[in-house]
Order: structure tokens, then sequence, then C-alpha cells
DNA sequence: CTGAAAGCGCTTACAG
DNA sequence: CTGAAAGCGCTTACAG
């Protein structure tokens, strides 16, 4: 490590001086009212004479004054911070989850709350610390597994929170979540109203399945058992984000499937740039020779040659709306139901970019 | 949006009734003593019986007692929230990104600090929010531009803070971050030192270079310079993430240097894993026929075929030593000279895992 | 070694 | 429509 220059230190005292924190006696002061009318002005809890609300406003502007945030806390019982518990597996893809933490520090943003990250070394103490030293209004739940050991607590605590994501276990709990069933059933419905009869199915990292991530598990199963029930044939592989992985698999879709007519991806978007590459280099072409549907991606698949037909997870929604019902839990303005715990699926959406095409009979 | 059930409601109250916050006073009243000798017990701040002590610890796990965050806030001046502004800006890589905020979080964790995560929608706005409701006692920049401009509003707050990134105008800031010209040096010299005269190097998506980054011309600039001090033949191309793109890289590089025997990639993952794949479709054997060198990377080449060489982008030691000055402004355990604003630049390391091979002259 | 008390900056009944 | 005052839960001089 190279100190490479010490530049001027215009600023060396300890503690915020030179800008000083102007509370809300100065204000009053500066607005000749008394300290109880600046609050009233600001939250607007009772009504405020016209020129004293713009004198208060003139001098709030003036100081740059904001309500100090401990003061807040320790009066209004509300701190205004949301605890994120964001823990990121190895078997996590990255931008994925950056997407959710991004969405949902977007959405509280919107009701005026701050996120508070909390990282895996801490899951469960971290909250329980945040918790029971009132530094949160509630609690946010990211990438969450079967056996989350998360969700107990969130049962003893008993603060305002959403999970994004369904554990198994889900009494007392409020969660939110795309419906992965639905969104299989709907990539096998379209492909067999197309006329398609052997469809596939590339999923995720082998690891995904054998763990703790409860998603892929969901969205498989009810490929695979849609598939069964309209009786086309059908084949599930698991592949690993690297090339000779992503062949393999293919390999495997083969040697199940012959004739394979269609093909849907649940898997990361190099994984799905792979396969589109493989395809390429083999003369397959897509639509006319296979369909392909890239399914509860999070990334914009018009970017790939050829643009897919996907399902997008919708993080933005579920990160909305797991926002609005811990609003809502902490009783603000909102539909009575929605601060009682249960569980909410969000509608999967198709959309179309031409990578799918009616099979006419032979 | 489906509501599937409404399972058991055990929590309808609003605030969090039943498991009741502990004050200082329960404390004091279990432990039989003052609210004062409760205070300093914890905090180790005056000499306590050590009968005294142990009383008022039974208590405090009792009840399990944490201090009111909003109390100590207000009095204590120290809130152990930083701020951490976290951009995402488009050509950011997602996983990089993320290894920066996890890092950061748990090198604050370590100081006993937690992380406030602001994002791009509320760059400068919400660091002047946090910062004048002395929501936070400090704050980290990630992923500066050399014109940021959270750099100005750093200096006129005056609060600790550092910069991970360094931007043009760095007066009155801490900055750390990798030294990027000592790393391009190092992997030139290397390559030029094992008998190689034709080196190239292949940069991250050009709109990177075009726009704000500031290390990815740094990483280029002093790569060129150094090349050509050594008096061997140089080339640089950038390149998008995407396998055509890569594939055009490659062969600008090849009519620019038709005796290429070196490669250095200061790219993502999937671009260094694309190249990886095309030299072995051509049959170049990395390093028999090429070396190839993986620049300033946040993810570990070995699972690469072949493992490369790299030259580490050390998210963990920049961030841990941005919390440590932004820790020595605080006035906590540190040198001196860690307290004054100044830039420091981290040594690169180079590591070895075989994809580099002398070239002895023909 | 310990306690009583002031005060941090707010919000919100209580009075007028 | 506005103000004086209590009190949130701490920390830290001040006293003893």
């Amino acid at each position: 490590m190279t100190v490479q220059s010490n530049n001027d230190g215009s600023t060396g005292e300890q503690r915020d001086d030179g800008v000083t924190m102007a509370s809300i006696h100065d204000v009053a002061r500066v607005a000749g009212v008394s300290i109880s009318t600046v609050s009233y002005a600001l939250s607007g809890k009772r009504s405020i004479a016209e020129s004293t609300r713009r004198r208060v406003e003139d001098a709030v502007r003036q100081l740059d004054y904001r309500p100090n945030a401990g003061a807040r806390m320790l009066k209004g019982a509300r701190t205004n911070i949301l605890a994120l518990s964001a823990p990121l597996h190895a078997a996590t893809h990255a931008p994925a989850h950056m997407t959710f933490v991004l969405a949902v520090a977007r959405a509280a943003r919107a009701y005026d709350f701050d996120i508070l990250l909390l990282t895996q070394d801490e899951a469960t103490s971290g909250i329980r610390r945040v918790a029971r030293s009132s530094l949160v209004d509630g609690i946010l739940l990211l990438d969450v597994s079967s056996d989350d050991e998360r969700a107990p607590l969130l049962r003893e605590l008993g603060l305002p929170a959403a999970v994004i994501g369904i554990p198994d276990d889900v009494t007392g709990l409020t969660c939110v979540d795309l419906d992965f069933e639905k969104a299989a059933q709907m990539c096998v419905t379209r492909l067999v109203g197309q006329g398609h009869r052997q469809i596939a199915l590339l999923g995720q990292d082998p690891a995904v399945y054998e763990r703790r991530s409860n998603f892929p598990p969901r969205f498989r199963d009810a490929f695979l058992a849609e598939a069964d029930r309209l009786g086309v044939g059908t084949f599930f592989t698991p592949a690993k984000e690297d090339t000779a992985s992503v062949a393999e698999a293919l390999a495997a879709i083969d040697g199940a499937l012959p004739g394979l007519d269609a093909l849907v991806m649940h898997a990361n978007e190099p994984v799905q740039s792979m396969v589109l590459d493989l395809l390429r280099q083999r003369g397959i072409r897509v639509p006319q020779d296979l369909s392909v549907i890239s399914a509860c991606s999070s990334f914009d698949t018009d970017h790939l040659h050829p643009a897919l037909d996907v399902v997008p997870l919708p993080a933005d929604r579920s990160c909305t709306r797991a926002i609005e019902l811990t609003m809502a839990q902490l009783g603000t303005r909102s539909a009575p139901s929605d601060a009682v715990p249960h569980v909410e699926l969000i509608e999967p959406e198709y959309i179309e970019l031409g990578s799918t095409a009616s099979r006419t009979p032979a």
C-alpha cells in the first residue's frame, strides 16, 4: 500500500463542524415561532396559518434543516428504515440478485424509507440485532430457501416484514413471488398449442436443485407435470455456467428427445447465450427448426441473437409489492387485507419476440 | 396478482407488542442498580464492581436488552451507520459491483457499523439527506467516475468519508483503489521478461472508455505506454459481451499484430470465457502458442479452461481499507495519518496459474 | 464504586 | 391558530 499524496486537508476536525446541523430550535428562532409550530408545519398534522407556514418553510430552506433522525426515531416510534436481509449464496446469480436489492431500495424510497443492508454473515443475528435495538421498522427477506432459518425468526419477532420468495412454512408470514408454476404452464401450453410435441427444459446449475433454493424446483416440477398432462414428450436437464456443461446438457437433450422441437431455458444469461451460440454453430435455426423460450429471466432477452420470447422475472413488481405489504403492516394507507399475513403470487406475463413458431403437422 | 392463502395471523397488532422492547430502566430494575450503572457497565467507560457487572449482564441477557438505536444516536452523537452510495451504471458489471457492496458491509460490521444503501436515483440528494439528518456517521462512494458529482458534495459536507476509486479532483478526499497503472506495468514487464514481443490488450465494453469510468483508461494507457517503453509491439481493442463482438476483437488483434504471442484481458468473466473458447476452437494452445493473463478480475480465474494467471481486483482489501480510513476520520483507534485526506493505491499482486510461458528465441 | 440529573432533538397531548 | 411542557431512552458530566 502506497500513500501517494497528502492533498490539502480542508476538513480536519473530527465531527462535522463548519457544516453545523440546524435543529428545530434554530428553525423556530429564525421563523419567529415555537418549536411545536415548526414540527406541525412540517408534519401537516394540524392546520397552520398560511403565512406562518411560509415563514417556517423559508427558515427550513435557509438553514437546510432536516429533522434529526435519532430524535425522530426516539420520539416518533418510527425509524423509516427497513432491514434488507440479502444473503448472496454461491449459486445465486449476482446480477439478478443486485436487481432485487436495487428494486427494494427504490420501492422503499417511494415511502420515504431507507434500506439497511444485512448480509450473509449475520443472517439471523443481524436481523435480531437491528430489530431489538429498534433500528428498523420492518424487515425484508431476499433469496429465501425452503427451510430458511430466517422464517421462524420473523415469526418470533413479529415485526412488519415481507418475504420475497416462498419458504415451506409460511405460517404468519407475508410472502411475494412470481407464480413459477403458472409461468411453467404458460410456456408448455403455448408450445403445445403451437403444435410442438417434444419439449425440453434446460435448467440452472445442478447445485441449485440439490440445495436450498425453492423456485427452480417449483418451475421444473410444474413444467414436467404440465407436459405430461398434455401428453407431449419432455426432458429436463440442469446445466452449469460453462461451455462444456452446456454442450453436455444439449447432448443429453438430443439423446432423450430425438425429435426435439422446442426448448425452454430457465437459466442465467451466459448459459442462454451459450446455448444460442451452440445452436447457431450446428446450423439449427430459431424458430424455424427449434422454438426457444427464456423463462423467468431477470435480464432483457432482446439483446440475444435471436431475441427470445420471455416470461420475465418481475423483480420490480415483486419488490414494490413486498414494500407495499410491509407498509400496510406499518399502518400506512392501504387495504386492510394487505396487513394480514398471506402469500401473494405474481401473475406471469408472456412476451413474444419471435423465437417460437407454429409447427404445421407434416 | 392472486391472494393464495390467508394463513393464521398470529401477529395482527400494529407495533411490536408481545415482543416488548426492554429499556435501560427495565435492566436497571431487574439488576437492582441505577440506569447510569447499566450504561457504564455496558460501555465499560468506568470501573464497575465485578458482582454489579454480572448482575447487569444477567439482566441484559434475561430481557434480551439492546440499547435503543434512536436514543443512542440522539445522545451519543454516533449512529453507527455508514451510507454506501452504490449507483449501478449500465456498463458496470453487476457481479463485481455486488462483491464490493458486500465487502463494504462486511468490513463495516467489524467496527459495529451498519450500511445504509443509497442508489443511483438519489445519488447526491440521498447523500445530502442522510448527512443532514445525522442518520449516518460517514459516507462511502462506490463506482466513482472521473467527474463524479458526489466528489464535490463530499467536500462540501465535510463528513468522514472514503471513496473507492479515484475521481479527477481528489482535493480533500480520501480515496482507495488498486494501482491500475502498476498492475498494467506488471503484466507487460512479465510478458516482455518472458520474451514476448507482440502483446495485445483486450479491454472492456467500448462504452466504458467513452464514458465516465476512470480505471479502465488508466489500465489501458499504462499498458500501452509500458509496452512502447520496452519496445514491443502492442495493440488495444475493447470488446462487448457477446460472441460476435469478441470474435471481431480477436480478428482486429490478429490483423494488427500478426506475430501475437501474448494477450492480456481486462474484461468481464463471460468475455474471458468466450475468448478461451474461441482460442480452443482455433487450436491455439495456452500457454504453448499464446500466453494469456487476466487483469484486474474480480472473479476466480481457476475455473476457466485453462486457469489463467491473474492480477486480482482486491475488492476486500479496498473496501476494508476504505472502512478503516473512515473509522480513522471518526477518531477510532488508528494511525493519525489515516485521518488525513489522501489517495491510497493498493499494490497489485500477480498470481501464477500457468497460462504464460517463456518464449525461447527461435 | 455508584446514583441523581441534565439534556440530546424531536412529537404530541394539553391549554389557551 | 399557536405555545409551553412532558417525555421518548439513552450518555455523561457532576456529586458523593
